[in-house]
DNA sequence: CACGGAGTTAGACTGTTAGTCTAGACTCGT
DNA sequence: ACGAGTCTAGACTAACAGTCTAACTCCGTG
């Protein structure tokens, strides 16, 4: 893939929207030129192919995300508090590029195929949010897990999917609305607060 | 779609693990020939297209999801324990059927332009763990939520997702192992046992 | 101002594959 | 034996991904 310039970058967004409506397979080359204005023939002197533009749109996005990540997790709070910055983090990245991650998690099969989105993903936020975790245990504000690394896929999940219902039918999704929601069942659980801790 | 006679139905699933490794675009309907034993003019025959074959599948395997759903909350026990049992039953359908589910996940954009398929995950889960959820409320057993819509969609995320990583790295699932896990996440939160319940 | 290289594009071309169609074969109930 | 429905091979069409070529623009440099 050869280095894409600024001008044509800023354009590409404009496929996301297809990407995320019909999905890779329906959506034509020529659709993408005609949807963002770059010819079918400039589309290919940068990218091998439909796939790789998505992919673009993906690393752009997922750079956004880790960035919004790192900084959360830098923060100088408890590793509690920062755990929250890290989940309002991700609701807003996916606020701010609705099209992009309707078309990431549809197509999260293929993303998964494709070495560079996958590694991407992990560093982004599955390795910082499990070094978090086990800083929570050490400083004392989180509970220890069976297995940190679970339990930050158990996180990525549980926000990517209920935020994901949100784009998909197109109500407009808000950090603020959406994280307590999230927050209270993963930071205190579903049990009721006077109940004993319990083995499941 | 005609009706699907029980012989062919049974070698559909073998289709399943093209559509998980490779995605159906880059799955030819000839591959799916070769793989299942049922010639692509047969295939033609009883399904419009490979979209239909994989969404057959899809009916397939969420109608076992609905059952052991509905089996577990329709138990006799507090809706706390029925809803560890749900989660442990969308665990044992999805490690019972790895390359359906790898392949459902995987195309989860394409299932959410399949209105059937949309509909049948909202009939087989959401519907029914949002009431679980209501019934928890009532009976004490489970904290009051702001949004039960919303719970439910972060537990069903929980529990894909982190099925979904190891059906993707070729871990084995186990419902045993994996559920501990999630469910000390989802019932009992991250926040330590001793810390009083807060706002966040 | 020539020159050359890189970026950009139109448009023609090729190959693959989804999906159609036809005609025949193989059931099975009557 | 007959007819209706099931099943299949193989030829065919159409659409689309991706390639290629040949031009044109816009640079900086000598």
């Amino acid at each position: 893939m050869r280095r894409v310039p600024a001008q044509i970058a800023a354009r590409l967004p404009g496929a996301a929207e297809l990407f995320a409506d019909r999905g890779l397979e329906d959506t034509k080359v020529e659709d993408i030129a005609s949807a963002t204005g770059v010819p079918k023939a400039t589309l290919y002197y940068y990218f091998a192919g439909k796939e790789e533009i998505l992919a673009f749109l993906f690393q752009d996005a997922l750079q956004q995300m880790a960035d919004e990540v790192t900084m959360a997790v830098q923060a100088a709070d408890s590793a509690a508090t920062r755990l929250t910055a890290v989940v309002q983090a991700q609701l807003r990245v996916m606020a701010d590029q609705p099209a992009v991650c309707r078309a990431l998690v549809g197509n999260l099969g293929r993303a998964g195929r494709i070495p560079e989105i996958a590694t991407a993903i992990t560093e982004a936020y599955y390795t910082p949010v499990q070094h978090l975790l086990e800083e929570g245990v050490r400083d004392g504000s989180l509970r220890a897990t069976e297995d940190p690394a679970t339990t930050a896929m158990v996180l990525f999940g549980a926000v990517t999917m209920s935020a994901l219902s949100y784009l998909a039918t197109d109500r407009p999704l808000s950090a603020e609305s959406l994280s307590p929601s999230i927050l209270t069942v993963v930071l205190e659980g579903l049990l009721p607060p006077d109940s004993a801790p319990q083995e499941s």
